[in-house]
Order: C-alpha cells, then sequence, then structure tokens
DNA sequence: TATCTTTTGTCAATGACTAAAGTAAGTATC
DNA sequence: GATACTTACTTTAGTCATTGACAAAAGATA
C-alpha cells in the first residue's frame, strides 16, 4: 500500500472510523463517552456525529437515565442507513447475504450456477446480490465475494482457484461490471476471518484461523489485521510438509508429497480411502482411525505454524461437511498437547463451523470494515 | 497500538515522515520531485522543507543543472543534524555504533561485561554508548538495543534471555535511566532485519530473515514491517519440530524434542558432538556430514516457513561463528530443493554475515525508523 | 534582448480541530 | 419551590496545516 499524504480530509476520514469504531464497539454510547474514547473535543464529537447522523449511519435512540446532570442521548449504528453484500460462490451455486451496518444479516438469496465459467459466476453472483437486496440496493456500498483458492486482494485477482478451474481470473472487475457496486474478494478463510474479527468474541489482535473441507486454509492476524502476503500467497499451510513417521508418503495434487492437506484434510482422507481400494464416502464411525490420524496430523501442523506467529488465540473453522464425529475434538487435543512443549502459554483454541452463510458475511464484513478503519483495508 | 485521533499533529508528523522518507530513498532530491512522489502541494514542500532544513534533518546540497528552467537545489539527508546509538549486547561485551541520519556508522565503541546482571550490563552498555558517541551525544535522538532472546519491545521487557539468563527483565527501562536517552529494545533478529531493511537491497516488503548461530531466529517482514507477534514470541520457529526420519530423536533444552534448534544451530551441532561423546570444538572439515545434516534441516524448515507467509525474499544472516565450510550453501540449496514443490514461484534467497555491527547498527536504524514512518513503529 | 521553462516562495482561503463560553436538562439541598 | 450543583451537549472564535493561485528566481532558447 503506497503511503498517502496528510490532508484535512485524512484527519476526518480517521475520525469518523474511530466514532464509528466506539459506537460499535460500546453501543448504545453517548457523545461524552465517544470523547473520552476518541481523544477528541467534545465539539468535533458534535460535528462529527451530526455529519454521520445525516448520512443515516449513527441513529440516536433512548435517552440514559441521569447520573447527576443532564441525561446522554444514546448512539447506535443505524440499522437502515447503508447496507453491505457478500457472496460465497462455489463450484455449484452462489450464496448471498445483506448485512446492515452491524454486521447482521438482514437477507439471503441463493442462485445456482450453470458453470464455473468466470463470466457467468458473476452474473448468477450478481443476481443473488441483487435478489438477497431488493429495496436496499441503492443503499449498499459494496459486494465481497469469497472465492476459493488463492485470492490477490490487492491486484482483484483469483491466482489459482481448484474448485473453480481459475488462474489468474480478474474476478474483481468482472463482479464490478456484473453488480455495479464496488467489490472486494478474498480467499474463504479471509473472508470468514472478518466476519470473526467483527465479533467482539473473536476480536483478538493476534490471531490465526484455519479452514478445515475439502482443502485447508490458514489466515493470519496480526495486530488487528489480516495478513495477506507476497500475491496474497500467506496463509498456505495446506502445502507444508507434514511429520509422517513411518507410514507411506502420500502423494499431493500439488506434486509434492506429504502435505497437510493429504492428512488433514476431506479431499486427503478420500484419496486415502481410494487408495486402499474403498470407492465410497466417509464414514464418521467406520474410519474413526483414518479421522484420528488426520487430527492429529492437523493438530500438530496447527500448533507448528502458530509457534511461528505466538497468536494469543487459535480458531479452527469446520466445514459442514468436515463434522465427522470427534474431529474437531481431536484436532483440538492434537493441537493443545504438540503446543505444551514450548515455553510460552499456548493460545486460546476454539473450534467452529465455518458454513456457506458465515463465509458470505464475512465478504460482507470486509466490505464494513473500510468503514471502521481509516487505513487502507487490513 | 491504540488507535490515534487525527489532528493537525498527526498530518505534520506524516508528511514530514513522508518527506524524510523520500529523500532518504531518493537523495538527492529536489523540492519538485518530492512534490510529486508525495502528493503535496508545492506550498507544502516548501514549509516542511524549511522546518527540517532548520532542525538539520535535511540540508541543501548542490545545484542539479538546469533542464530548461531554474535549476534545481537539491535536498539530502543532514549528516550532522541527529545521530542514532545502537548496542549488541552478549554475555562477554557490550558492543555500541553510531550512525547518522542516514544509517551509516560513524563510530564504534566495545565494552566489556563484568556479569549478565541486568543493571550492569545496562551500565556497559550505556559506557559503550557515550564513549562511541562522544561530542555527538547531545544530538542522539535514541538508543537502540539487540538483546538475545524472546523481547517484547512495546512492553521494554526482555522475556526470556537464555544466554543473559534473564526473564522479564524491564531492560528498556533499566537502559533509559543509565543512558538518559529514549531507548527501543529488540531480538538480534529483529534489529538485524531493521538494517537490511534499511538498505535498498534488502527493502522488501514481504520478507523472511533467519539467524542462524548459536540459537537460531526468525523475523518476519510484511507490507514492510516486522512482525511481532503475541508477546513478542513471533518468528521462534526455532522451537518448531523438524522433519527427522529415522534418525534418534533429540531433545531440545525447551524440554521438547527435535526442534529446529537441536538440528539447525551452532549448539545443537556441539550438543550432538557430545551425545556422540566428543568433546571438541566443530570442525567444518571432519564434521562436514554433521553440518550438511544441520543444513538439510535447515532449509528444509526454512522453506516450510516460507510457504507459510509467502515472502518475495528470503534471508539467512549467519553469525560469524557459524561460517563452516560451504554450510551457508548447502542451507541455500536444502532450501531451493523443498520450496520447489511448491506451486509458488520461490523467494529470492540470500545469505549474509549477520555480525555484531550489522546487529548493533540495526538497533541504531530501529531508532531512525521512527523518523521515517508516521504510524507507531513497525 | 525577449520569451519560455522549470523551480521555488508567498499569500489568502479552506476547513478540521480545540478551548472557552453558553445552553439544556436533570439532581441535590435548604 | 428556589437555588446551587452536575453532567451533556452546542456554539463561537481562534489556531494552524494544507491548498490553489500567483509571483519571483534563475537559467535555456531563439
Amino acid at each position: 500500500m503506497k503511503p498517502r499524504a496528510g490532508s484535512k480530509a485524512l484527519i476526518r476520514e480517521i475520525n469518523e472510523a474511530l466514532v464509528l469504531d466506539v459506537v460499535r464497539t460500546q453501543s448504545p454510547v453517548s457523545r461524552a463517552a465517544i470523547t473520552v474514547q476518541t481523544g477528541l473535543s467534545a465539539a468535533s464529537v458534535t460535528g462529527i456525529t451530526g455529519k454521520l447522523i445525516n448520512s443515516g449511519l449513527l441513529v440516536e435512540t433512548e435517552i440514559a437515565p441521569s447520573t447527576g446532570g443532564r441525561p446522554a442521548r444514546l448512539l447506535e449504528l443505524g440499522r437502515e442507513g447503508v447496507f453491505a453484500a457478500g457472496v460465497r460462490l462455489s463450484a455449484t451455486e452462489a450464496h448471498a447475504v445483506v448485512v446492515d451496518l452491524r454486521g447482521d444479516v438482514v437477507a439471503t438469496h441463493s442462485e445456482p450456477l450453470a458453470s464455473t465459467e468466470p463470466a457467468e459466476a458473476a452474473a448468477a453472483a450478481a443476481r443473488a446480490v441483487r435478489a438477497a437486496a431488493g429495496g436496499r440496493e441503492p443503499r449498499l456500498i459494496g459486494v465481497g465475494a469469497a472465492v476459493s483458492g488463492v485470492v490477490d486482494q490487492a491486484s482483484g485477482l483469483v491466482r489459482h482457484s481448484g474448485a473453480m478451474s481459475w488462474a489468474d481470473i480478474a474476478f474483481q472487475e468482472l463482479l464490478e461490471e456484473a453488480t455495479e457496486h464496488p467489490v472486494v474478494i478474498d480467499s474463504y478463510v479471509n473472508a470468514y476471518t472478518r466476519g470473526l474479527l467483527f465479533d467482539d468474541v473473536f476480536a483478538g489482535r493476534e490471531m490465526l484461523i484455519f479452514s478445515v473441507g475439502t482443502s485447508l486454509g490458514a489466515a493470519v492476524v496480526v495486530e488487528g489485521r489480516i495478513q495477506r502476503g507476497f500475491n496474497g500467497s500467506a496463509g498456505g499451510f495446506a502445502h507444508s510438509r507434514a511429520i509422517t513417521g513411518p507410514e507411506p508418503a502420500r502423494p499431493c495434487h500439488c506434486g509434492a508429497e506429504d502435505c497437510f492437506e493429504t492428512r488433514g484434510s476431506l479431499w486427503g482422507m478420500q484419496r486415502e480411502l481410494e487408495r486402499r481400494g474403498q470407492d465410497r464416502q466417509l464414514d464418521p464411525d467406520g474410519d474413526s482411525a483414518l479421522i484420528a490420524n488426520a487430527a492429529l496430523h492437523l493438530g500438530i501442523g496447527m500448533a507448528n505454524m502458530a509457534k511461528v506467529l505466538g497468536p494469543g488465540q487459535v480458531v479452527a473453522g469446520f466445514a459442514p461437511e468436515a463434522v465427522l464425529g470427534t474431529f474437531a475434538e481431536q484436532t483440538k487435543d492434537a493441537f493443545v498437547r504438540q503446543y505444551d512443549h514450548a515455553n510460552t502459554p499456548p493460545p486460546i483454541f476454539d473450534t467452529a463451523i465455518a458454513d456457506p452463510v458465515a463465509l458470505a458475511r464475512g465478504a460482507a464484513c470486509s466490505v464494513l470494515a473500510g468503514l471502521f478503519t481509516a487505513s487502507p483495508t487490513g
């Protein structure tokens, strides 16, 4: 991100974002409290909140009981002023949600994909967004899209997506033309992370988020910002090498052997079943040994990555199809055992479900995040 | 880092830093060029450079040949306006350097340590700084310190240092009292990285820096900023688990087994010699197999970490005592072979020498960096 | 010499902030 | 019930960094 010169406009942007963020996290809140929290003068807060109320981003709701003087007039984020949309794109459907300024989902719509051809995918995504938005479309400030694969958000390119069979597709531009709204694209796991960051429970400043499903993904949050790395390729722990011991090596679709993806993903487990000559679906009960082995490798891999970055919190989001008996619990156990050896305290480890709505909502939250942080999106 | 409200002072800081950084990277440069580069108006550039010249941070040097109009009056960083000091602290000595605004070393001084007791270490460091600074001491804007171990720069605490036998020492405060200057502390590898970032050759925005010596260290640079992680514990790849195959497990001083530090560090190699009953120094020729094995593990570990973060550039800084035959070259070979499997292009891999002066200079550059970046030090 | 080009400096206007004073709307006290 | 006190918000006047417009400087060009 190229540095930007300071100007009065920048001051305003910073302070508006600051005020909005205080209201977001402490809603409902008085102007006096905003003054204290932001360090701005009371006069500035009056001016800034006035402008934000005019544009519908803030609303005055109740009047607080007096604490000995004039009672405070409490402010909250406006639920009707602006909206953001998010789409989660898979090979078969586009799942759209619309959220209000608070990140609450107010509408959803799902649209089938005729093909994974980029233009058709963008058209289907646009139809889904339009249907979900309905009469709110003029108040949409942008559309976020969660795409499977390696996504370079800065350039708007999908570098590589196995599920869609894409390579270097300018999907941001395609979707902007189809929806006629500003678009932000991101990978599944980064979109999911955005959603987590928007909620207070997971709003840690140093977090590591894993997505576990057909493939594996990881997102890195440092100082409250998602790190994307060179060309958006950060978090690619799926193709780090797992520690395998005496078991036979497993070839990975990437060309290497024994990547974590061959051990811990649904793809890897299914592949192992095939190798054993069993052409059937994974069975949580019958394949418990296979699942336990996957969980072990996943947990160890996650712990190794966690030790590199030292996050305060680790979240493992399991896709609905990856909820297999005690897979998640076993992964957590393996993580805790492996991390235990280090002399730094282990991070909090949470497991969660990463379903299509969570991904689409996360993508929408990427759009909202622009309002609450002044510096370029993080 | 808590968000800070926008104000005229902040704008000034941002723009002064912006101007200084343009001059730093493109010196010598005209005001007109600064106008283009920063996006500021010519009027602002006149005002800002005027103030910076007054305080000695900039100097007007030559006059450029005319390109058809009034010739430009070129600006450079002042060599005499301000200075920064850096100290590299080991168990036996404090090595201080003083650098000018351009990061060039103008003086060095080394002072022995009577003991590793924190107050004595701070006193020795202060003596070294004072001796190196001499008459420039009033123009010192701060002192940077590079300490072995896990350092939490934000709180100024050395969390853990094996070499010094420290745990949770408020060394920043001690050194501020001893030197009567503002102090920034950092780990060896982060300080070294600072120095690299100050030079154009290594000023990549996505880099991974490793230090290889008695112990191992890693620094993560994302978007041009050093990432410290939770409690400053980022980059701790030394105690990730190495992939070992059929060899016997090696216990690590941290309590775990087969950490990279047991394989790739001088400590690990020396320890392995002892295990074999050979109580002698490592021999580059006689122990070439041991060294080759260490290089292999190092290279693989570095490549795995690189794949997680996707840097554009990887630098391995070898301490002078870790220059052992072709150790560095073999490490690079192992890195390239391991990375080759991934479907992302491999980063540029450089090896370099990380000697005491490089570390001390890097620490000094941490201090200078505050002048060239407006946001809190990164 | 006159004109053009490029760089640098000056000045009034803009606007975002702050301090200080004022207004609003309650509670506490006699 | 009148007065004083508290707390919350608003208004006013003043400060200051940036900007656009213009002026001045200094050499090239014809």
